[in-house]
DNA sequence: AATGTTCTTCTACACATCGTAGAACATGTG
DNA sequence: CACATGTTCTACGATGTGTAGAAGAACATT
């Protein structure tokens, strides 16, 4: 299971709303500035490709080679990512019915409509 | 978030499939039985004593205290536990929505069903 | 081609978590 | 009290993560 440490996620986080790929100095740009972190982490560039490795061999993350800094970019998006985290999760239980119907009353009123909406037809 | 290593699933899935508390020993043994993890594992008791704590401190299981050889038991069912881990995993993406879109797409017909009808009413 | 600049990969270390269990301590029984 | 049985403390190796310097590769400029 892919469970990300909290650097790791800031990356995500950034490739993830950043529309172009992003290279590894524009990356630690953004995490100086981040306004997620609170506090603007100045970490060394290489520090930013490290973690971009680790998260490429995950899976999680390609880059452009070819171009001379690389520019990185997430190979899903983050619902993509989510949605499947949640069906990992659901698969590790033997009574997925059950585990539907606490998770549905987990859910805000909103997100039921929603559900609904999604789930209409047939 | 609370992952659980291999071992810390095994002794979880144990004792959610057990209907009663169990102690240690009988953790050891119905480890060593076990039809889940192919290789029966000929633990010490204290290997189980200490995964029983960290899985206390995580808060996922209690312990009678007072009878001697403590019994362990589960806080919640898996259902719950399952359920409340998916939850978590959806809130980690601001367009819920969409994460819900993507989710109920990969799930199988059955469920899908299953939560047409568990949201049916209102 | 030689040199400097920029980028990437390798190597490394500290810290946390987890599997594993012995040593030491506690408790109840004969 | 001595013994058996159970629990807590301490510990060590393996892996994952945050962090970054050192070394290597590639490009631009003279």
């Amino acid at each position: 299971m892919a469970t990300l440490g909290d650097l790791e996620r800031t990356v995500m986080d950034l490739l993830w709303t950043t529309p172009e790929a992003m290279t590894a100095n524009e990356l630690r740009d953004a995490i100086a500035e981040a306004p997620s972190g609170e506090v603007g982490r100045e970490l060394a560039v290489t520090t930013v490709l490290t973690v971009l490795s680790r998260l490429e061999k995950k899976g999680l993350v390609t880059r452009e080679r070819d171009s001379r800094p690389h520019r990185y970019m997430s190979v899903t998006s983050r619902e993509d990512h989510t949605a499947e985290l949640m069906h990992e999760v659901l698969v590790t239980a033997p009574d997925r019915e059950a585990v539907l119907a606490r998770f549905i009353g987990s859910v805000s009123d909103a997100e039921a409509q929603t559900l609904r909406k999604l789930l209409g037809g047939s």
